[in-house]
DNA sequence: TATTGCAATTGAGTACTATCAATTGCACCT
DNA sequence: AGGTGCAATTGATAGTACTCAATTGCAATA
């Protein structure tokens, strides 16, 4: 990585602070975490770590978007979620004491910063509120992890995409009118990563609920034009 | 629950202690977790907790074997893990400060511990190494569900099965020669429903797994003839 | 032994999805 | 403008796995 490629931030400073875990810290812990800290611009398609390797330490997603996703055995990835400002990476590895089970790769050009590890394990030492909310995000996240099991055991790929339009509407739904666009550019195949499904059957899905008045396309992006439609899509169209 | 099912037993003194997270304590503390602890017998059948309520403190299996599933829209349910002897239930919804996301079933007699939700958080408290092996358990948790996840998204019903009849026997082998049989036992719907499939693919597959020498049924129960041969259907077999 | 009830099995048909192949669209570069 | 490369789309086909329905097996009970 060349360095013009870095970037110079303290916690104290980062926007994204608030949206994040650190609101617990106090001022001088967050000092703390700087010192050591280094914080890098990745472009799209980059990957922050891979699966199997050994964590150095906790990333903290300052601006940008970025997939976690396992790779399967025949090359094909499965998502598992998607990081945004503010977001953790590599806590569990870390909390857990284990390699990464995934992988990081950065979706949308993303400035992120690297925690060294011994510095992580300080604060949440000096800091039990800080410890107290990370475990509370891991034992959330492990919830819906298993909530998303069950629903791809159990639900069609039209409910799955269905379902996941309406998430990725609320989390990336801009303000006011722009509320209704899902403002990130994803590939088709990313899509149908997400959903756990091929790239073709995510196309179709997608001109069928269009053809149905329930999603529009701008260019490389997805409106939401019928909320309600979309989650009788998503909860209740059986097999 | 009539007072002739309940037990009177010492965390000291269980024999399930050294397969469970609580050989981290000391007799001191495990002390502390016997007052206010109350301990049941459950028969096969009988629920712990339902999903979505609020839980009240922390379950400890001494012995038998306890489902953990999610109920799906259709009634259907997708089992997440089976408990056995020296697992503990409820942590991740008390320390995700959350209400259950999961139902737990008694799949053979089962004697279980209740330990109130204080006594649990003051040896938390007490016992920062305590906390530590919880945490990472958790952690490790984590990344066993997304593995499944990953798993059920890209292989195929056969490759499941083939999988989880190796893990059964891993965890359900016994010792010597019986270690090929799956001492569990489980209907062909709960085994459809850890695999995440229709009772009848199970039954239809299993046959074929016997009839290629791959397995034996012995009553209700399913010996592993060959591992090898189940392990390549597990990981190989492509769509 | 007959009865009942549920689980396991088998059979037939279908539907959802994946796969493979071909075409189109679009952005970027020269 | 033309070319290149990749993503998106469309079409055709095949399978895997589900659903529904019927039968068998088995164990508990009367």
């Amino acid at each position: 990585m060349s360095s013009k490629n870095r970037v110079d931030v303290t916690c104290k400073e980062c926007k994204s602070r608030g949206k994040s875990l650190l609101c617990a810290l106090t001022d001088d812990q967050l000092d703390d975490l700087d010192s050591g800290k280094s914080c890098v611009v990745y472009k799209k398609g980059q990957t922050l770590f891979y699966e199997g390797t050994i964590p150095m330490g906790l990333y903290c997603v300052k601006t940008g978007k970025v997939k976690i996703y396992k790779m399967g055995s025949q090359g094909k990835e499965q998502i598992l979620r998607l990081a945004n400002p503010g977001d953790f990476l590599g806590y569990r590895s870390l909390l857990g004491e284990e390699a990464y089970a995934a992988s990081a790769e950065v979706l949308e050009e993303a400035a992120v910063c690297f925690i060294p590890k011994d510095a992580f394990f300080k604060s949440l030492q000096d800091n039990k509120e800080f410890y107290r909310v990370l475990v509370k995000s891991l034992a959330h996240e492990l919830g819906v992890v298993e909530e998303k099991l069950a629903d791809l055991s159990q639900k069609s790929v039209r409910e799955r995409l269905a379902g996941n339009l309406i998430m990725l509407k609320e989390t990336y739904g801009l303000d006011g009118e722009e509320s209704t666009l899902i403002d990130l550019s994803i590939s088709r195949e990313d899509l149908a990563n997400i959903v756990g499904t091929a790239t073709e059957t995510v196309i179709r899905l997608l001109s069928e609920f269009k053809r149905d008045g329930l999603i529009a396309l701008e260019g490389k992006k997805i409106r939401v034009m019928d909320a309600k439609g979309l989650a009788r899509e998503a909860d209740f169209y059986g097999r």
